[in-house]
RNA sequence: GGGCGGGUAGCUUAGGUUGGUUGGAGCACCCGGCUGAUAACCGGGAGGUCGCAAGUUCAAAUCUUGCCUCGCCCA
């Protein structure tokens, strides 16, 4: 038994209120997910958010995605869980505690104390902890977050480095250099995001250099120099090679006549001397007056030697391409010279080209700035920015500068000391990606993207080109690298806490000092940089003192948030692969990735099967929502006005997913306003009756079976079904915001404008009656549906709805397709059983109704014949048999009398209209012609005859039936309007309005106009449905007159009693004995009515 | 500089793969109608160089190329 209370006003934030109070009493959620207990797993990794920052309104769409489709699956019957997780390790914790405590430096920290600062973050890292708690809970994103996996967790840790210990040991991690932005003043390496944080415009000293090709190899061009181009003069020491685009064309240029007097700066060229340059770079470098000798492409480059411009600086070593031109893809000739000047430890490129040709790679400058001892004696121990001057003097003097010239650019600096920032090629750890190339490539295949042109362009793109992945950081807070390393390179990985006791313990026996190890020791620096392990000879080993990039954390989530492989054995192998993620697109190459690096590296697995890449979340004007623009929206505004629910649909309904979204607070108003209002007003309709005729829509006797309700009701649920299946089919093809519109489409304008308003009246009937029975229960069956299919999207306002309607949470109900009659894509393919009868043809008849309707009241507007007067009679000309909606358009359209009338000749003739399509392929270029000739014809039926019989020829083209198209429209003098309607077969449909008028239509009409003011009047004084009132209406003279029976329909449909009918205009004192009752007046054509209601 | 995506009415957008009749909606605006129908509804109007240019074609918002512009990621 469950009778509906009646609903009351829509209060959106109290009643989700209400709603988060009650699933916390009676543990919906955790409930939801019991009762699927032995369903299909539905597997979901939740991405870590970080508690230090405050969460914002991009935060909401990511949760609403996940939950949404979580929670969708659920109702389907799977068993989903969803364990929540933080990210607490990595950079911006420790920059926004270094804020805090005023810490410049590495070596500050260090002084601070490392096990103090650490502790600053581990605190710091829950700042907002309870901000987002409450913002989860009140988005209602369902998610475990009171055991959730945190990555500052010891078994957590723990679990990473057992996969680190997996990389090491199948040789996949390896020491390497890193060329990073680097401070040394602070002796810290930079992350992009704080060298963003301090780009400063400089103006500073650019060199053209001149190398000097001689030696073997060289001598199709000895004693040319090449002309390179560098922006650091401090970097020249280190040169080894130059690098050249082998299809980039050169010059070799002799210089012909001394430099003009204006020559600015120091550097030249003799008259004689030879230089090689890019073309395109010639006439913007060269000062001189010069003669070109020949023009070639830079393949002919490649190999020659030229003299080192320091030759002590670096040792030749064994490299065999030391101070030769190599190739570059990458140079290009928009500056400089076409020559790119390469000092392997200074330069990312530089840095990867010297790799891969064999370049010495060795320092000329020390990690504190300065030039290391040996490079030159002008420079040896020297803070490397204070030495352009003298490097240029220097390069002058030897005659190997040909230019200087002051360059401004934007260069970065450090943000916390000012000074330049340096590209130093930093001692980093790398896992060989490059080595799982080919398998990351065949499981990235296998992952179902949304959309899926990130996976295969911008994802794919990426992993197509993928480097090795530095995951080393000199860093405090984070996972510790637990390699070990001893002075000659022996090294040991360590994989697990009790690896570590056991290893600890051999040092301790071989007779170095190592502090406790228990089962509980912090897995954290400075405790682990303490440890000295030994190695076979006995020798010690020091922690290289790393910590891991906080992406490794992360892309470690789907097994260590399981503690695997130390505990929960099925954990594991029952939640992966992982059936769905979701982020923001700018996860592509951070989560998205490590994840994929993660497992393929470690696992040589697949990680997830479906991936959803949201948008970025914009502001109203389409900039990005940052701090510093101030145009973060505050998830708050939001639920504290339209609720959650308006929030999360309009998230959904705006865009596709993975479409940039420009978050408008008026879309969620509209959202609100359209949808939840109107699906609240509907069901208030229906409850607040139901409450009042105890009407129970659980109760299998209280609706007729459908087939004997009206066609009213079996068109809005033969809908519901179209809908039901349709909505589902496009969550399933990740179309959600497609889904929404066609949901809400069919709220606002199927269910509330059509059905419950064309149904008013049954309830109004206060007897009992079959067809007040047969509105409710259809009502209360597609409010059932409704709910169900916004469950999984918007959770509060249809969770009320469902418990009042049939006593249960719409969480815990079932989805409305059923799951064994899916097809293998997951659309739905069949008749749904859950759902009511479709009836196709009976939608497609209700559908020509509306515009039947739409159309008649356009026809009414043309004919300026206003809809209270009513019509005689109209026609509706060809398509369906409509009869039995007659009454119903009638009412619609305020005709009284409508019929269907066969002979289309009487009000319609026919044009023809071309068929671009069929005569767009028949003539080609004759078309214009051809339609010209179709235009000048006058009979339309006779030239139809010629059609059907094959005679009729335009410009020369035989013209067949397919060619034309035939179109009816009303003769001239008709009140009508015409369309075609049908998918296949196209049939033209007319309705014909009869605009003649008399007496009884008047009165009808002046009728109407009475009852409308007086309703409005009893609204205004708001009075109850059932109060009566007491009426005086004063008709002037002239006015048409109102027949008895019209006064009697006046009387019934305002319940005037009693009620006087008056000619004339009132007396005064005539308005009633009563204070409170005044006389009115309406103007009708040109009658000026009086009325008076008590 | 490279990769990916976007640019359609004042605003938000559909359509774009498969070229074809007059480029659809919603909000806001104007006019009219209707309402015991709700922050509602209905009809009409105004509002578009479909980012620009060239090309292919009888025909381009749609295909091709180049450019401009915005965003993300990478350099």
């Amino acid at each position: 038994m469950s009778v509906p209370a009646p609903a009351g006003e829509y209060d959106a934030v109290e009643l989700e209120e209400r709603g988060m109070a009650r699933w916390r009493e009676e543990k919906v959620f955790s409930r939801s997910i019991e009762l699927r207990q032995g369903g299909e797993r539905f597997i979901f990794l939740e991405g870590p958010p970080t508690a230090n920052g405050k969460p914002g309104i991009h935060h909401v769409v990511a949760r609403s995605f996940k939950d949404l489709v979580c929670r969708w699956k659920t109702m389907q019957g799977c068993y989903v869980a969803r364990k929540g997780g933080w990210d607490t390790h990595g950079l911006p914790v420790e920059i926004e505690v270094q804020k805090r405590l005023d810490l410049k430096s590495n070596e500050d920290i260090i002084e601070f104390g490392m096990a103090e600062f650490n502790q600053e973050c581990r605190t710091s890292v829950w700042t907002y902890e309870d901000a987002w708690r409450k913002m989860t809970e009140r988005m209602a994103f369902w998610v475990d977050l009171d055991n959730p996996y945190i990555t500052l967790h010891n078994e957590y840790i723990e679990s990473c480095w057992w996969a680190i210990q997996q990389m090491f040991d199948k040789g996949l991690l390896y020491r390497g250099h890193k060329v990073l932005p680097y401070c040394p003043q602070t002796g810290t390496s930079y992350s992009s995001h704080e060298v963003a944080l301090g780009y400063k415009e400089v103006e500073e000293p650019s060199v053209y250099i001149k190398c000097k090709l001689e030696g073997e190899g060289s001598e199709r061009f000895a004693g040319a120099s090449i002309l390179a181009w560098t922006t650091t003069p401090w970097t020249l020491p280190g040169n080894v090679g130059l690098a050249v685009g082998k299809e980039v064309t050169y010059l070799r240029i002799k210089v012909s006549e001394e430099a003009s007097d204006s020559w600015d700066g120091r550097g030249g060229a003799e008259v004689g001397e030879e230089l090689i340059l890019a073309k395109d770079l010639f006439k913007e470098v060269i000062r001189h007056q010069c003669e070109v000798l020949e023009e070639f492409p830079g393949s002919e480059l490649i190999g020659m030697a030229y003299t080192p411009l320091f030759p002590d600086a670096v040792e030749r070593g064994d490299s065999e391409t030391a101070w030769t031109v190599v190739n570059a893809d990458w140079v290009t000739t928009s500056d400089g010279t076409g020559v790119v000047h390469t000092a392997v430890m200074y330069g990312e490129d530089d840095y990867e080209l010297g790799m891969e040709v064999g370049f010495p790679a060795q320092h000329t400058v020390d990690i504190g700035g300065r030039f290391i001892a040996s490079t030159h004696p002008l420079l040896d121990g020297r803070y490397v920015k204070d030495c352009d001057d003298d490097i240029i003097d220097f390069l002058a003097d030897e005659n190997l500068l040909y230019r200087e010239k002051m360059y401004v650019h934007d260069y970065p600096h450090c943000w916390r000391t000012g000074h330049p920032l340096l590209y130093y090629a930093m001692d980093s750890w790398f896992v060989r990606m490059t080595a799982v190339k080919d398998r990351l490539l065949e499981f990235n295949d296998q992952v179902e993207w949304a959309p899926d042109w990130v996976g295969e362009g911008r994802f794919g793109e990426w992993l197509r080109n993928v480097k090795d992945w530095a995951i080393s950081r000199e860093r405090f807070w984070g996972t510790p690298l637990p390699v070990w390393r001893d002075e000659q390179g022996g090294m040991k990985c360590i994989g697990s806490i009790s690896e570590l006791q056991a290893e600890v313990a051999k040092a301790v026996a071989a007779g170095f000092d190592n502090p406790e190890c228990p089962d509980d020791v912090d897995l954290h620096r400075p405790v682990v940089d303490d440890f000295t392990l030994v190695n076979a000879e006995g020798k010690a080993m020091k922690r290289e003192p790393f910590v891991m990039d906080c992406w490794f954390d992360s892309g470690c989530a789907f097994f260590a948030q399981w503690h695997h492989p130390f505990s929960g054995e099925t954990d594991l192998e029952n939640n992966f692969p992982i059936d769905y993620i979701c982020e923001g697109v700018d996860q592509t190459r951070g989560w998205f990735y490590t994840l994929l690096a993660v497992s393929t590296a470690v696992f040589d697995s697949i990680c997830y099967k479906r991936c959803l890449s949201l948008g970025l979340i914009l502001d109203a004007e389409g900039k990005k929502m940052s701090k510093s623009k101030n145009n973060v929206i505050d998830p708050w505004d939001h639920f504290n006005r339209e609720g959650a629910d308006s929030t999360r649909w309009y998230m959904m309904v705006a865009g596709a997913p993975w479409n940039p979204m420009k978050f408008d607070p008026n879309g969620v108003r509209e959202t609100y306003g359209k949808m939840f209002l109107t699906l609240w007003n509907v069901y208030r309709f229906h409850a607040d009756y139901a409450a009042l005729d105890k009407f129970d829509g659980e109760d299998a006797e209280s609706g007729p079976p459908v087939a004997e309700r009206s066609p009213l009701d079996r068109w809005i649920l033969s809908r519901m079904h179209s809908v039901a299946i349709s909505y589902h089919d496009q969550f399933a093809s990740w179309d959600f915001h497609k889904a929404g519109r066609d949901l809400e489409d069919f709220v606002v304008n199927d269910l509330s404008n059509w059905y419950v308003r064309r149904s008013r009246r049954r309830l109004w009937d206060e007897n009992e009656s079959g067809d007040k029975r047969s509105c409710q229960a259809t009502l209360h069956e597609v409010l059932i549906t409704v709910c169900r299919l916004m469950a999984p999207v918007a959770p509060f306002m249809v969770d009320e709805i469902h418990l009042n309607l049939c006593g249960e949470s719409v969480h815990l109900a079932d989805w409305p397709i059923a799951a064994d009659v899916l097809g293998p894509d997951g659309s739905a393919t069949e008749e749904q059983p859950g759902l009511p009868p479709l009836d196709a043809a009976l939608e497609a008849r209700m559908a020509l109704v509306r515009l039947l309707a739409e159309n008649g009241r356009r026809i009414r507007v043309d004919a300026k014949r206003r809809q209270r007067l009513p019509c005689l009679e109209g026609w509706i000309v060809g398509g369906p048999d409509l009869s039995k909606f007659h009454d119903l358009l009638g009412e619609e359209l305020n005709v009284e009398k409508i019929s269907t009338e066969n002979d289309l000749d009487r009000f319609q003739k026919i044009e023809l209209q071309p068929n671009h399509k069929a005569l767009g392929k028949k003539c080609r270029g004759d078309l214009p012609m051809v339609l010209n000739a179709l235009d000048l014809i006058e009979d339309a039926e006779i030239a139809l005859d010629d059609i059907r019989e094959g005679r009729m020829v335009l410009a020369g083209y035989h013209i067949e039936v397919g060619d034309i198209e035939i179109r009816r429209v009303e003769r001239i003098g008709y009140a009508a309007q015409t369309f075609e309607v049908g998918d296949e077969v196209k049939v033209d449909v007319s309705l014909v309005l009869d605009m003649s008028l008399d007496s009884a239509l008047l009165s009808k009409g002046l009728a109407r106009d009475i009852i409308r003011r007086i309703q409005q009047k009893r609204k205004d004084l708001d009075l109850l449905i059932e109060a009566t009132i007491d009426l005086d209406v004063w008709l002037p003279l002239g006015c048409p007159e109102l027949v008895e029976v019209d006064w009697a329909w006046v009387k019934a449909e305002t319940r005037a009693e009693p009620a006087t009918l008056h000619v004339g205009a009132p007396d005064e004192g005539e308005a009633g004995e009563s204070e409170d009752s005044e006389v009115e007046s309406f103007t009708v054509d040109t009658d000026t009515i009086y009325f008076s209601v008590q």
